[in-house]
DNA sequence: AAGGATCGTTACGGAAGCGTTTCTTTTTGT
DNA sequence: ACAAAAAGAAACGCTTCCGTAACGATCCTT
């Protein structure tokens, strides 16, 4: 079932969720890297750099420095495709997991006390 | 009515819409820039450089330079005070109107494909 | 086996963001 | 009237991101 919003409450979930992400900060991620973490977490596998870059339409180099920062955050990690090894693919952790089920509290959360 | 959104719907939305965004990179503002702007938009006048630090939880720096960049844009318009010439009211601007209502209009659209 | 294509990374110069500190203007309190 | 306080902006050094271009490593084709 599809969910119907009025225009007023599309942004105001907008507004509150995103104040609460820079309210809490805890890692500041860009829109880019946000995407790029929910597009590895939500799409099927396998993820490479090449296939990123694609979808989200911007350069490779991009996508390196995006999973550069969030591996140290330890938000996704990397490997060899051992089938070819000039591919990486992409992985979740459990770290990165969490951070999204909290994401996804949050946004419940905010779509709960919406009223029109 | 409350929005009743399950976690699965919650961040397939959230994805969707960032990524939209990302794709379309028109103004390619940061978390924080949305936040200011649609508090801005959204939550009752007037709005002063230290009102919004202290709702974001960040230093007055942050939002001139957030101002800064979005002034440029023509997303807002600042103009000083009469009444007490410290302030800058900061205010809303027709460009700024047509970018949040396309914003709402991409994630109502995002919200109405979502299904369980 | 060799040349070319593909994949991801690195290097580079530049732009934009950050927090702290300093400064100017304006208001307030005595 | 004058010192202290407040608001916003500007200056500073630093970090991070950007796109382009160049680079190794690996695969594919012949």
């Amino acid at each position: 079932m599809p969910i119907e919003l009025s225009a007023s409450q599309a942004l105001t979930l907008w507004h509150d969720v995103s104040l609460q992400q820079v309210r809490v900060g805890q890692h500041d991620l860009t829109l880019r890297q946000i995407s790029i973490l929910l597009h590895i977490y939500l799409m099927p596998p396998p993820h490479t750099v090449r296939g990123l870059a694609e979808t989200l339409g911007v350069t490779k180099p991009v996508i390196t420095r995006a999973l550069d920062t969030m591996g140290e955050l330890q938000l996704v990690s990397r490997s060899r495709d051992d089938k070819d090894r000039r591919n990486v693919i992409i992985k979740r952790t459990l770290e990165g997991a969490l951070y999204l089920e909290k994401l996804g509290d949050l946004i419940i959360d905010q779509g709960r006390k919406l009223s029109i």
